[in-house]
This record gives C-alpha cells, structure tokens and sequence, in this order.
DNA sequence: TGTACATCAGTGAACGCGCGTTCACTGATGTAC
DNA sequence: TGTACATCAGTGAACGCGCGTTCACTGATGTAC
C-alpha cells in the first residue's frame, strides 16, 4: 500500500487541488474532508498522513486558488501594457462565464466564511489580496506607486461585489445588470484615473 | 405550557428577530436551529411548531435583516434630500462601526452562502436587493430614474464588496484603507453623476 | 356563565446522519548492514 | 549487491459530537354546549 515519496507528493498536491475546487464549489463550512478526499479519488482515513487538520488544508487550498486567480488575472494583462491590461481583466473577471464558473475567485465563492475562519486562514487570506493588489497596481501606469494601490483596492472590492451579488440574485436580468454596470463604472473609473 | 394566540405571534416574531441576528453573526450553515431556539431562550423541540423547516427560518430572517438594513439606510438619507442623502448612507454603510457590528448587512455576512441557499431564500434576497436598489436610487437625482438604478447597482457592489472584504482581511490598515477608498470613490461618483 | 373537552405552544429526549478526527491494519517503499 | 527490517501512504471502520427533524408528553388556552 504504500507510496514512493515523488507519489505521495503528487497526492498531497492533488489534495490541494481539488481542495481549492471544492471548497469554492460548495463553500469551506459544507464541504467536509470526506467529499475533498472523495473527488481526489482517495477515502478520508488517508487525510491526516498529509494535513493536520481541515483548516490547515484551507488555508493551503486557499493560497493556490488565489495563486490561480492572480496568474489568472496576469493572463487578462499579458501583452496588454498599462491600464489596456486592467481594462481586459475586468472585462475577463465580470463576464458571464467567470459568474457561471465555480472555480473562480475565492473571495467570491466564499467571502463571508472567510471573515469566521482562523487567524492563520484570514492571514493566508491578506496575503493573496495583497498579491492581487500588486498585480493590478503595476499596470495602472500614469499615477504614484501608492495611487495605484488604493485605486486597486477600489476596483477588487467593486468587482468582488458585483460577482458575489450576481451570483446570489435568482433575477437573470438583474444578475447581467450588476455584471454590467459595474463593468461599465470600473472602465470609467481606470480611464478617468490615467490622464 | 400552553400559550395563547398572541404570546406565541410574539414567541414567532422573537424567533424570526434572533435567527436574523444570528445568522449574520455566524453564517447560514454553522448557525444550527438549536442556537437560534437557544438565543431566543427556547428549547429546539418548538422550533417546527412555527416554522416547516430551518430553510422556511431562513428565508423569514433574511427578509427581515434586509428590511432593517433598507431602513437603516432610510435613516442615514433622512432629511438630506437627493444626493446628500446618498453621499450619509455611503459615509455609514461604509464605517468601522459596520464593519464591526456583526448586526449589519446580509449580502455582507453571508453573501456567498446565499448564493448556495435555496430557490426561495435567493428569490427573497433578490427581492429585498430591488428594495434597497429602489431606496437609494429615489435619492439619485439629477438623472432617469433608469440611470439612477443602474447607479445604484454600482454603488452596492462596491459596498458590499469592500466591506466583505474589509472583514475578513487581518491587517486592520488594509481593512480601513479599503473602507476609504470606496468611499471615496463612491462619492466621486455620486458627486460626478449629479452634473 | 359554567363546565367538559379539544387544541396546541413549548419541553426534553430521541431519530438517523454526516462531521472532523483517530486508529488498527496492509503491504510496498526506504534503509541499514 | 542482497537481505532483513522499519517506515509510512493509504484503507476502512470507528470515535464522540452536533446537525435537522420527529415525537410523546404537559398543561394552559380556546371552544362547544
């Protein structure tokens, strides 16, 4: 039964994986162990070979789902100089199929378990919000170092709630409509801030 | 142990009052049936004597925070007439108090559970979003009232969305500079739109 | 108006179930000589 | 290089516990005459 250590590294990092999938499937509190252990094809008793406990796997999950969102985000920007590559990232993270998309933003999927989580998870949490605030900042060209953060703060909180409300109203049109406008409010926002 | 008709309106009422309070404090799925009979000073066995099930609670409770949250708003815009109004509710929806105060807005404390609850619980949330759309856009003035809901969809995702993530942040600078930034943002906004 | 009975708000214990965690076990991997 | 043994990744069952819900019971309230 068991593993080569190169295997059982490759499990760990399966656990993580499909962790960071299921927990902003399902939220942190309604998914248990089992169902993580389940859709990473092993039985649960295995858990605790590689984890202490379950918050020790969210916070780990939660730094590779906000690794993922950053690259992600990166990606909108790629080969896009200045606030041209902001504009695609919003544009990318408010459509309809990031909203349709349950492995999205964790901030999302989870936002308001996340403010009831350990210390450790919360700090995990600060982290990766700071690494995506960096990686906005860098390309709102045209103002101050310090400028660009603050402005990124407002556009992360601005798309994080649109997200969080689109995704909760049962009203299709009303659900588009918040995607939209707030769509059409950031591109406002980051082209009025770069002259 | 019987009670009349009225003490057990009341007893209902008191139940739907602390599971609104309760949920907010500590989310939809970890808050249990028993800790909402409990902080109501009841006993769980009476719970389904008024209500069909712990999701009918729910979505009682959720209606009646977003009916406080509608007229706390209503408060903060009373007697400052049109955008002022607006500009006093942005200022307290957006403060540390709030932030602080577990009794506050729903869409906050638990927004993405809600996006998991049933048919009905989203459809009341959805609902009780279209009164707060309509609260602040009758304040928007200076444009349709099209536009003004359009406005008013904006302005919520940004305050939903920075005090979400202002909660569960552990850096306190981070939380407040988020906090600031909205709401300056928000009144440049409200400010620039008036014109 | 008074009385006899039905109703039902609330209690407290129990139901089956799933949770996070523990543990005895298996057998392939890793290590010591 | 080969062998004997220790290690430990993963399994499957069990632990105590809390969940949403049900139920028998109590006794004051409501109703029928």
């Amino acid at each position: 039964m068991r593993k080569s250590r190169e295997e059982a590294a490759q499990t760990r990092q399966r656990i993580v994986e499909t962790a960071a999938l299921e927990f902003r499937r399902g939220g942190i509190v309604s998914t248990g162990v089992a169902d993580v252990m389940a859709a990473a094809g092993l039985t649960q008793g295995g858990f605790y070979r590689h984890f202490e406990s379950k918050d020790a796997l969210v916070k780990e999950s939660l730094a590779n789902a906000l690794d993922s969102l950053t690259a992600s985000i990166e990606g909108s920007m790629a080969n896009r100089p200045g606030r041209a590559g902001v504009l695609a990232a919003i544009e990318d993270y408010l459509s309809a199929d990031h909203r349709d998309n349950p492995s999205s933003c964790p901030f999302v999927s989870f936002g308001s378990e996340l403010a009831r989580e350990s210390q450790s998870v919360r700090d995990e949490a600060t982290n990766g919000l700071s690494r995506l605030v960096n990686a906005l900042a860098r390309n709102l060209t045209g103002v101050s170092p310090a400028s660009a953060k603050k402005e990124s703060l407002v556009i992360l909180s601005t798309m994080i709630g649109a997200m969080t409300v689109a995704r909760l109203v049962s009203d299709k049109e009303l659900s588009a409509a918040l995607l939209t406008q707030a769509k059409k409010s950031l591109f406002e926002l980051v082209r009025a801030n770069s002259s």
